[in-house]
RNA sequence: GCGCCCGUAGCUCAAUUGGAUAGAGCGUUAGCCUCCGGAGCUAAAGGUUACAGGUUCGAUUCCUGUCGGGCGCACCA
């Protein structure tokens, strides 16, 4: 395919100059450069290889240079420049037949890897992406929505570039975690008839599990209160409406699953023990203080730790041991975590856990969700009406809406802190840049609305008698359009999902740049249709980008302007 | 005390596994609609990348130290 020509033709050029391996063509980074005049592709590979090889860097990026399988109706240039970077200029005509090519690839399907943007270079590589996996005890929090909003993004971004990528959901159903929720939940209900029950030290506070208490079979609820081990029968309750209420709330907010994994099961099939066993028949486990502890200082960790407590229980890291070892058993290749800022301590210990158990050392990657602050009216904002001492996820979609969140949470690099300002994000007819990207695809809407009016349409081929793309500000939004693909790539590559709305938010500045410096729909009727085309392809990328991260892209929008203080 | 993340324009953040002259948005200032959506465009101003060293062709990026902010440091999850 012709926008995958870069990668593959560097892959060529690699086997060509006798410098060919898979890790190499992995390294390979293609950017855009800030000046234009080094053009429109710039890669640093023949550096790389130069301090490998020994060789001189210049000399390298002949000989890659050479070996490259050159279309002179696709580059018109490549060239060496400075000490030694790789510099490709599109020829025009193959911007001016750009257009057409991307309007014939279509609207991008990550699940089926079709449409402008895909790629198949993973080959189908199984990825598991487990995110969120909040504890079933209560209302997901802006944490989770920023995870979800990433993890959701990752996933479509994956399958993009060719893997086999699923979404996963731990649900931690069997620890003590919940034991204490049903303990919260018999005395929310205790209290609901009066009764005098006494609510657990370090109980769930939260008002949710009132109403919750108050939904529950009363007689059923009378009965198991009046047993030994009522508690188990409010726990399963109360487990089960807040998955479905997790459930539901993900669900409206695009995140979807391909399994919810219980940690509970684990334990059924009897892999917690057959885990430990298997550490120990690898020599990877020994008693110490009456407790049972995994080598983990053999694999990176400053310390080993206890898999199983001398009282006989495991810790929480065997069946998170367990679990990563039932990934990958499935057949997953890799496995990357999205987890809270609290958890960045347990990733150590537990890719050390792994490697003693066998599993490749790159099996795990895990990627830091980090704290959000909402800010309104300069100030911290922490009430919520639902749950009473936190944001939840849904009051957040409530407020400011789904795409607006997600378009926000994309926006910023995973693993930064995030000050999240809701007045801005409210502002729906001012400077909201989640609004910036869908208004220019509304206005392209919008023109081919009223071109098709006048009876003309962006056929998907080019008519002989149509000019070339000659405007300066036609040739920069080609050039920006032809970038997609490769966006799309290496955000995936690097687990980096923020640089979508980063490209969105530049192609649309360029394509309302263009609008401002050429009318599409003119006397001209070649000129017109040329036009539409571009404005179609544009629109087709935006459409494309928006849905990798789960942002709607709507043909029209509501004129705000009144709604103006 | 130890570990991890972060420190970039007045504010919020980019800068593609080390690349060429550090860029956007907001805010500020000055302009642009008889014309395809003004939720738009053009321009100006704004920087010793917290600080001090080091590594090399090249450092916002890697290493060491200092300062500041956040989060962890359990036989809790």
């Amino acid at each position: 395919m012709v926008w995958s020509a870069l990668t593959e033709g560097f892959a060529e050029a690699l086997k060509r100059a006798g410098l060919w391996s898979p890790e190499r063509l992995a390294r390979l980074e293609l950017s855009i450069p800030r000046d234009t005049g080094h053009g429109d592709w710039t890669t640093n590979l023949a550096l790389l290889l130069a301090r490998e090889t020994g060789r001189p860097p210049r000399a390298v990026a002949e000989a890659l240079i050479a070996a490259f399988p050159r279309d002179p109706a696709q580059f018109a240039a490549i060239e060496v420049a400075g000490p030694g970077f790789i510099n490709l200029r599109y020829a025009d005509a193959f911007l001016s037949g750009l257009p057409a090519r991307i309007l014939a690839a279509g609207a991008l399907d990550p699940e089926a890897r079709r449409g402008f943007g895909c790629h198949d270079h993973a080959r189908g590589e199984k990825i598991l992406v487990e995110y969120v996996s909040a504890n079933p005890t209560g209302p997901l929090n802006v944490v989770n929505a920023r995870a979800a909003a990433v993890g959701s993004a990752l996933v479509r971004l994956l399958n993009a570039t060719g893997h086999a990528a699923a979404g996963e959901y731990y649900v931690n159903d069997a620890g003590t975690q919940v034991d204490l929720l049903g303990e919260s939940v018999a005395a929310r209900f205790a209290e609901h008839l009066g009764l005098a029950r006494a609510f657990p030290e370090n109980g769930y506070q939260g008002e949710y599990l009132r109403d919750l208490a108050g939904e529950l079979d009363p007689p059923a609820a009378r009965a198991a209160l009046g047993r030994p081990d009522g508690a188990a029968w409010f726990r399963d309750r109360a487990l089960e409406r807040m998955l479905e209420s997790q459930r539901r709330d993900l669900s409206g907010y695009g995140a979807e699953y391909a399994r919810w994994f219980r940690e509970s099961e684990l334990h059924a099939r009897g892999e917690v023990m057959r885990t430990l066993e298997s550490l120990r028949e690898r020599g990877m486990v020994y008693e110490a203080e009456g407790a049972t502890w995994v080598r983990t200082s053999s694999f990176g960790d400053d310390k080993d730790r206890v898999v199983v407590r001398s009282n006989g229980a495991p810790t929480y890291l065997l069946p998170d041991i367990a679990y990563h070892r039932d990934k990958r058993a499935r057949g997953f290749r890799y496995a990357i975590d999205l987890w809270g800022p609290d958890h960045h301590g347990h990733i150590l210990p537990l890719q050390a856990a792994l490697q003693a158990l066998g599993l490749e050392s790159g099996f795990l990657e895990v990627l830091i969700v980090q704290q959000v602050n909402l800010l309104s009216g300069g100030q911290p904002v922490r009430m919520s009406k639902r749950a009473g001492e936190f944001v939840t996820l849904g009051d957040l979609v409530e407020d400011i809406g789904a795409d607006c969140a997600k378009f926000f949470f994309l926006m910023r690099s995973t693993n930064a802190h995030l000050d999240f300002d809701l007045d801005l994000a409210r502002r729906q007819n001012d400077e909201n840049p989640a609004y910036y990207v869908q208004y220019a695809h509304a206005r392209i809407a919008s023109i081919l609305r009223y071109a098709a009016e006048r009876g003309l349409e962006p056929s998907a081929a080019a008519g002989a008698e149509e000019p070339a793309l000659a405007d300066p500000a036609e040739l920069l939004l080609a050039r920006r359009l032809a970038a997609f693909p490769e966006v799309v790539r290496g955000a995936a590559f690097a687990r980096e999902p923020h640089r979508l709305p980063a490209y969105l938010l530049d192609t649309a500045a360029i394509f309302h740049r263009f609008y401002h410096a050429c009318r599409v729909v003119t006397e001209d009727q070649a000129l017109s249709i040329a036009r539409l085309r571009l404005a179609e392809a544009t629109r087709l990328v935006l459409h494309n980008g928006l849905a990798l991260m789960g942002v709607s892209a709507p043909q029209r929008m509501e004129r705000a302007a009144e709604a103006a203080t």
